[in-house]
DNA sequence: ACCCAGGGTCCTA
DNA sequence: TAGGACCATGGG
């Protein structure tokens, strides 16, 4: 695929399973392991992981309109919106609440080295994701020695919850459905519904508002964006207003604007290190 | 010891 | 509907 940065899309916060090894990436997505080189071809199994089939250059050029979205598009080309399976997704995000990025990634290596199958890679993507039903059976002391705190108890119950959720049904269910159906998991919120809509279920006018966007958001426009996404009527009129300026393709701008209000704060992803 | 982290839940007014 | 305490836990 022409033009695609694998390690800004990568180190964007999107995912936390992969692995480099100088110009090659490992990556762990579901009960599948990608193999790629930084410089090199995509390899067929991972274009849809990467959504090769995307007109990308008409997507870019529609949130653009907005001139800060512009220039973190101008700094980040080849950033790209990944589409996850969508289970890994959903615990991974029920995860993410309320901690850092290093905590999320070390906590779901944890969880599949202790319940997912060995896969052929190495380091956090030595196992592939576990199944919904492994996770159900898992006892809370095991999930809790992952590290994931008090949010064990929402992972193991959003797990067991998962054959009748259905994920990958709300794939094409509109917005409003499947926000609903996952708002009923315990542990999911506006904030992690939209993240799991956005980078798995296709819904890319999803728009996640966490602490970094909401500083980025009132950064760059005063008035607009002011106040914090702390109810849940607020944070759905912040997304309306995000909708209204970025357009269809809000959840899209959204990963660049997160990309550079990180790398401006200096902050350090896993790939850099 | 204090604050923050890709927040959510639950209780109270 | 809006605040505010509380939730584990590692890192700065």
């Amino acid at each position: 695929m022409r033009g695609l940065d694998v390690r800004a899309s990568i180190g964007s916060g999107q995912v936390f399973l992969w692995e480099r090894r100088g110009r090659r990436w490992q990556g762990i997505d579901g009960s599948r392991l990608f193999e790629l080189r930084e410089d090199g071809p995509l390899p067929r199994p991972a274009a849809g992981f990467f959504r090769a089939g995307d007109d990308y250059d008409a997507m870019l050029s529609e949130i653009s309109a907005d001139p800060v979205v512009a220039r973190a598009v101008r700094r980040h080309r080849g950033l790209r919106l990944l589409r996850q399976d969508p289970f890994q997704c959903c615990i991974t995000f029920i995860v993410s609440a309320n901690s850092s990025m290093a905590r999320i990634r070390d906590g779901l290596a944890r969880l599949c080295s202790a319940f997912g199958e060995r896969s052929r890679g190495d380091g956090r993507a030595s196992h592939f994701f576990p199944p919904p039903a492994r996770l159900a059976r898992a006892s809370l002391g095991q999930l809790r020695a992952c590290g994931l705190g008090y949010r064990a108890g929402y992972v193991r119950e959003a797990a067991r919850m998962a054959p009748d959720l259905d994920l990958e049904g709300l794939r094409g269910r509109p917005y409003p459905e499947a926000r609903e159906r996952l708002l009923g998991v315990p542990g999911i919120g506006p904030k992690v519904a939209d993240c799991i809509m956005l980078f798995s279920l296709e819904k890319l006018d999803a728009f996640p508002i966490d602490t970094w966007m909401g500083r980025a958001l009132r950064l760059h426009y005063p008035g607009a964006f002011a106040g914090r996404p702390g109810t849940e009527k607020k944070y759905m009129q912040m997304r309306a207003e995000a909708l209204r300026r970025f357009g269809r393709y809000a959840g899209l701008a959204q990963q660049f604007l997160f990309k550079d209000a990180r790398d401006v704060a200096g902050a350090r992803w896993p790939a850099d290190a």
